[in-house]
DNA sequence: ATCTCCCGCCATATG
DNA sequence: CATATGGCGGGAGAT
């Protein structure tokens, strides 16, 4: 029974405490049971009742226990003691809630640094985890599956993983994003929302057929699990089918936040969805169940990280919960041209700023033995004109996705969805990115003195297993390494800050296309951006172990920006405009302090640079593809027109530069590093691509071509229109007006995990301020949700607009069906 | 009663 | 074969 379970639990934990060699609790709990080999000690023991007590604390605690002395346990002890009395009676400890996921999760992510340098990769082992973390493996492995759905997690091995942190998850999120696009998310949703509604009226409306027509056309039946460019799963062993659920039904969940537009998605539309892509109309109920308990489960972890949070629709029907995207704003996708950066920091510019038709690439050859998913720039033409070919073919009125059924496994040869091309490897390019010098510049920058920090103990230094890059990055590595959380990530998140002052059209842009190029003093900049970071800090920081933390960083944008939302959006772009200009100077300038960091994705060209010698090779060519390149993501980033081609040619990026971003580039993936040698000749596609510069150069002169003018302005179209949708939420500004229309939106801003807020045993000295601010913010906004936009009729192909062009080409031929009232309410 | 979702059995995959 | 992973769904807290 479990009541008794819960009164015991804390006498439990006391008890066990001191008798470390006894087997621990063998009365009520069964997790106690469990753990045979656990040693308890009293430090074990100490860090579960720390853990009991309260995250924070706990995680704060656990990383000193190193050395602790009976009186650290005995006054650990009373904390607890005294948490309880304060709190209530007893109602406390083991309650469902202190092992929920999304805690754990908490507790997990909490050991690594959101933006972990390149030179403190951090590895996971998941004994240690499960161990310190005192959980049943299997939860681990729900969150890591998520994780890596995000590819913030990789594997390595058994029981093994690195960390990447959310350096890729920009990248990720605009893959994602345009995966979703791809598959027509957006339709589906329309549709499972119109079937509703038609139901409401007519009995039982003979619709099924339709929607079955319609949804079946629409649905993927398969969908691999989207990669990024050097992040694929480690061994294609990781390749079977079943690599179907968790990491994929989450990388869809978040798909479908990132193509809707009020951004708010409801469990039953995304298990509807999510259900019939896996088969068709399947009415069956229990599978629905289940399918909505596997969605709470990913929720849970994206809640953690942050990127989505809990609300509830309430329409006709009544509430439903939902879940609303509280994650970084992805750019729209702009056609393949992808160059955009949407750098959330400076760090990562790089990586994200790839194009997207990398990030598409799946992981679809199974059987095809080692095939290194090496990325040529070459091949991304190649690839590009697929995924067209493709495309149109989908567009295809009826069923475009069949075909990829068999895919699943099978041949390379048919691109499923996307193209699934090899990656370039970011291995690659940060081994070769890595140079000592570059080592050494970052080290520089980002003021070495950490901050005096309990750190992870273990970091093991983990024996580099995988061959080549990973020999580089330790070679040059010994540098940093200060403290996880400090230090490097800080220059780092810096940027963005910078950033938005230059780019705050976009208020909850957590990722603003940044203005790399005014990133030039780096050094000095860093340790203003630094300080203040940690001013803003101070009013909602997460009570989190490490104060620093990064995660600061990222709401950082969003505060500022709605101060000043709007009027900057004109000013802003004027800004960027110059500071594209400045940028060009500033990279010449540069030179020497460097760090200047370079958006796009353009790095890719760089790739072929890796065979050969990597510092001289690298640097000529780089230096021409950069000159290429660098109008491109510019130009994107501006909002202003493309460079004409001849430009593109003209200009001069300094090879330095590119150094820094390489560094940026390759926070991590030590695993790929494939094949430096051959990197270009490689493989397969290889054969149409001639020499990796001018083929990078058609591959730019494509996309200029092929972008609209329209394109670029990035602008958001769908907010304007409906202003209130998913910005509304923080933006004061915004929420007067919006009354207008119809919907109400009861927003109650709690910045706070939604589990920490009611808890008043958490109020530790950090959380204890805490609670006011959330509730302030309670204004009534208006929402009003197009469920049922449509792009043409039924059968209209929207394929080709709606596929490439993104949000715009949507809108246009939107077909406003009845709009649904539809409240949203926070908690 | 409904919403959440923890727990852990057990099928698979991996080594 | 022993383990590591990870579907899957019962069923019990939380509301």
């Amino acid at each position: 029974l479990k009541t008794p379970l819960k009164q015991a639990a804390t006498s439990q934990l006391v008890l066990t405490e001191r008798q470390p060699d006894c087997q621990p609790l063998s009365t009520p709990p069964k997790p106690q049971d469990t753990p045979p080999a656990e040693p308890w000690t009293p430090t074990s023991n100490l860090k579960m009742l720390i853990s009991a007590a309260s995250p924070e604390i706990r995680s704060r605690e656990q990383r000193k226990q190193l050395s602790d002395t009976s009186a650290e346990v005995l006054q650990a002890k009373h904390c607890l003691q005294e948490h309880l009395l304060g709190d209530e009676y007893e109602k406390s400890q083991p309650s469902r809630k202190e092992k929920s996921l999304g805690l754990l999760c908490h507790k997990f992510l909490a050991r690594y640094p959101d933006y972990p340098s390149a030179a403190q990769k951090s590895y996971i082992c998941l004994d240690e985890v499960t161990e310190e973390l005192h959980v049943e493996r299997r939860r681990i492995y729900d969150i890591v599956n998520v994780l890596e759905s995000l590819h913030m997690v990789s594997r390595l091995a058994r029981n093994r993983y690195i960390w990447h942190g959310r350096h890729n998850l920009p990248q990720t999120l605009q893959a994602l994003k345009r995966v979703g696009e791809e598959n027509k998310y957006i339709q589906q949703i329309q549709m499972i929302k119109k079937r509703e509604y038609e139901h409401e009226f007519e009995p039982d409306g003979e619709k099924k057929e339709e929607m079955a027509s319609s949804l079946g056309s629409s649905e993927q039946s398969e969908m691999p699990f989207v990669e990024l460019p050097g992040v694929e799963f480690r061994a294609a062993s990781v390749n079977g089918r079943k690599y179907k659920s968790l990491r994929v039904m989450s990388q869809k969940f978040v798909m479908l936040f990132l193509v809707s537009t009020p951004q708010i998605v409801s469990l039953e539309v995304a298990a509807k969805i999510l259900i019939g892509e896996d088969q068709l109309e399947d009415l069956d109920k229990s599978k629905f169940k289940t399918k909505i308990r596997r969605l709470y489960d990913i929720a849970n972890v994206l809640s953690s990280l942050k990127l989505i949070k809990k609300v509830h629709v309430t329409e006709e029907r009544g509430r439903k919960p939902a879940f609303k995207w509280t994650g970084p704003e992805v750019l729209p996708n702009i056609q393949d041209t992808k160059l955009e950066a949407t750098s959330t920091t400076c760090s990562s510019p790089i990586s994200e700023s790839i194009p997207s038709k990398e990030h598409c690439s799946k992981n679809l050859f199974p059987s095809k033995g080692k095939q290194n998913f090496t990325r040529h720039s070459s091949l991304i033409k190649l690839v590009k004109s697929i995924e067209n070919d493709r495309r149109k073919i989908q567009s295809a009125p009826t069923s475009p996705v069949k075909i990829s059924t068999s895919t699943y496994q099978s041949l390379p040869v048919f691109p499923s969805t996307i193209a699934q091309l090899p990656a370039i490897t970011k291995p690659q390019l940060e081994g070769q990115s890595k140079t000592a010098e570059e080592m050494q510049m970052k080290c520089a920058l980002p003021s070495a003195e950490a901050v005096p920090k309990a750190e992870p103990s273990e970091q093991p230094a983990p024996s580099q297993p995988l061959g080549v890059s990973p020999a580089s990055h330790s070679s040059v590595s010994p540098v940093i390494l200060p403290h996880p959380h400090s230090g490097v990530s800080y220059a780092i998140y810096l940027h963005p800050s910078q950033a938005h002052t230059v780019t705050t059209y976009s208020p909850g842009f957590m990722l603003q296309p940044l203005p790399c190029a005014n990133v030039t003093g780096v050094k000095s900049n860093s340790s203003k951006v630094i300080n203040k970071t940690t001013t803003e800090e101070g009013d909602n920081q997460i009570a989190t172990a490490e104060p620093t933390k990064p995660l600061a960083a990222e709401e950082r944008p969003e505060m500022k920006s709605e101060t000043s939302s709007q009027r900057c959006l004109k000013r802003s772009q004027a800004l960027q405009e110059n500071n594209l200009i400045k940028r060009h100077r500033s990279d010449e300038e540069s030179l020497g302090t460097s760090l200047t960091f370079f958006p796009s994705g353009y790095l890719i060209p760089l790739t072929h640079c890796t065979h050969g010698n990597k510092a001289d090779c690298s640097n000529k060519e780089k230096a021409g593809m950069c000159s290429l390149q660098h109008p491109t993501y510019s130009s994107p980033v501006t909002g202003v027109i493309p460079m004409p081609a001849s430009e593109l040619k003209t200009v001069n990026i300094p090879a330095f530069h590119i150094t820094p971003l390489n560094i940026m580039l390759s926070p991590n993936s030590i695993a790929a590093a494939p094949v430096l040698s051959n990197s270009c000749l490689n493989s397969s596609n290889a054969s149409s691509a001639p020499n990796p510069s001018s083929s990078a150069l058609n591959f730019m002169l494509q996309h200029i071509g092929l972008i609209p003018a329209g394109v670029q302005v990035p602008a958001n179209p769908v907010l304007q229109h409906v202003p209130a949708s998913s910005q509304a939420e923080n933006s004061s500004h915004s929420s007067g007006n919006t009354n207008l229309q119809e919907g109400k939106v009861r927003t109650n801003t709690a910045p706070w995990p939604w589990w920490v807020e009611g808890e008043g045993q958490c109020s530790d000295s950090f959380t204890a301020g805490k609670p006011s601010a959330p509730k302030e913010p309670q204004e009534p906004q208006a929402v009003t949700e197009n469920f049922f936009r449509t792009p043409g009729g039924p059968n209209s192909g929207f394929s080709l607009s709606a596929t490439s062009e993104g949000p715009e080409r949507t809108s246009q031929g939107t077909l406003n069906i009845p709009q649904r009232k539809l409240e949203v309410s926070e908690d």
